[in-house]
DNA sequence: TCTCTTTATGGTCCTGTTGACTATAAAGAG
DNA sequence: CTCTTTATAGTCAACAGGACCATAAAGAGA
């Protein structure tokens, strides 16, 4: 990108650039991820994440979202959390030629069905974590661990648990979000003062109310807040040792 | 990547790969960020970052370090921190051609001094902030605050500003690491407290002691601890708006 | 209808963390 | 010798957060 021999030099190197989603929802309590089965070699029969080439026009991020509609069969993708997570660029990655992929984590509420893009032989919602479907195609692993690594994290600090819920929730099923993604239980009264506590995470709608799991008080609902970072954040419990 | 003939359309679209960095270190109690000024069009006389082409053989994170080893002068950058941030593929970003650019922050201790690289004019470190060297050159302006806002943040739950740091150093000179990025006083004895007591993230060299500024009583010498994510977090005073 | 279960929601208690602040130690400067 | 500077220990109060209890309001099942 600096002087114009090096452009002569490097310029048409056979570089083609894509893009992978990581695309997450919550269904049934737990978290699931957005899967394509592989119809062609390599690693034909194989899971892989959805995904395909920038095109000369658009960047990686019009891409992903161009992906992101094909693969939900949603018509708009605006409203949706998609964001890059890292870019992968190993020499081997893609056994057919030299492939560098840019990674994104898509987070969406549940959806009805999954639908197959024009180049999978099928796409499913699959409960994420170390499960039979492993492993992926490509360093398709590598890249999920990643994503979800980023969103776990970011739930912490950030008020992105609400871009998996719809756009009003109750606060039942927004500790769902994090007792999905964090894989552990938290207490509905603590969540709830910590939530409500914190400015601009969520937005209470007056007077509205509904069942959560068809049983039990119903609950208020809310919207998400304009809020993007948290502070303090919401800790999620002993993830690996606390400090006394 | 899905299909072969999605190969045969897009494989030898003028794609090219660069690597951006964003090197940082801490010089006389300031944030500094290592700049290149730029000797040929476009944006020729103005500030860029540095970086260059990734090569057919090698991925952006080899092509980052040996970049690295370029504009410091060092021979061995292993130790150096050198972490990916994001990818820039916006179409118009550069007005030749199609370049996409994954960008990188590097965190090095104060070296004696900068060296151009081939492809520079000149390279200098300059104080990091609004300052009369911007607009950088392309969209380097945006990469580099991506890049200061990743480190401002790793700095609160990671053990990252020890990268900022010689093998031994004091807490005093820890602590001005944290106040150079985030631009606050911290209380030194609170600092103490808190970073001895983070279970990790420093570690004590016995018996060891030095100056810090020339002048006060001797600090004792610590080094870089193992942990890498710290629980709970070392939190920046009111960065935006505390919760009550 | 009555009771049990389930979920929501409000409150209390206790502990650990943290900011503000004071005090003391140990160096150089003048 | 005194003042300034930095390091380091300690105290105190406010606050956040985990554990826990109590009550409200719904459906399920007897």
């Amino acid at each position: 990108m600096r002087e114009s021999q090096e452009y002569d030099k490097y310029a048409h190197e056979p570089f083609a650039v894509t893009v992978d989603l990581a695309v997450f929802t919550i269904r049934d309590g737990a978290l699931h991820v957005l899967l394509v089965e592989r119809g062609q070699e390599p690693y034909a029969g194989q899971w892989a994440l959805p995904g395909g080439f920038v095109l000369p026009d658009e960047s990686a991020e019009s891409a992903a979202q161009r992906e992101l509609a094909e693969e939900t069969g949603l018509a708009d993708v605006s409203g949706l959390h998609l964001e890059q997570v890292r870019t992968y660029s190993d020499p081997g990655r893609d056994p057919r030629m030299r492939v560098v992929s840019v990674a994104f984590a898509a987070l969406v509420p549940d959806l009805p069905e999954a639908r197959a893009g024009g180049d999978a032989a099928g796409a499913a919602w699959l409960p994420y974590g170390p499960a039979a479907y492993r492993p992926l195609a490509f360093d398709h692993d590598r890249i999920l661990g990643d994503a979800y690594d980023r969103i776990r994290a970011k739930l912490e600090y950030t008020g992105l648990a609400t871009a998996f819920c719809p756009p009003e929730f109750t606060l039942g099923e927004l500790r769902q979000v994090y007792e999905a993604v964090w894989g552990a239980e938290l207490d509905p009264a603590n969540f709830r003062r910590k939530v409500v506590g914190t400015a601009g995470l969520v937005e209470a709608i007056p007077g509205a109310a509904r069942l959560t799991g068809g049983r039990g008080k119903p609950a208020a609902l809310f919207r998400a807040g304009t809020a993007t970072a948290l502070h303090p954040p919401l800790l999620r419990p002993t993830p690996e040792g606390p400090s006394s």
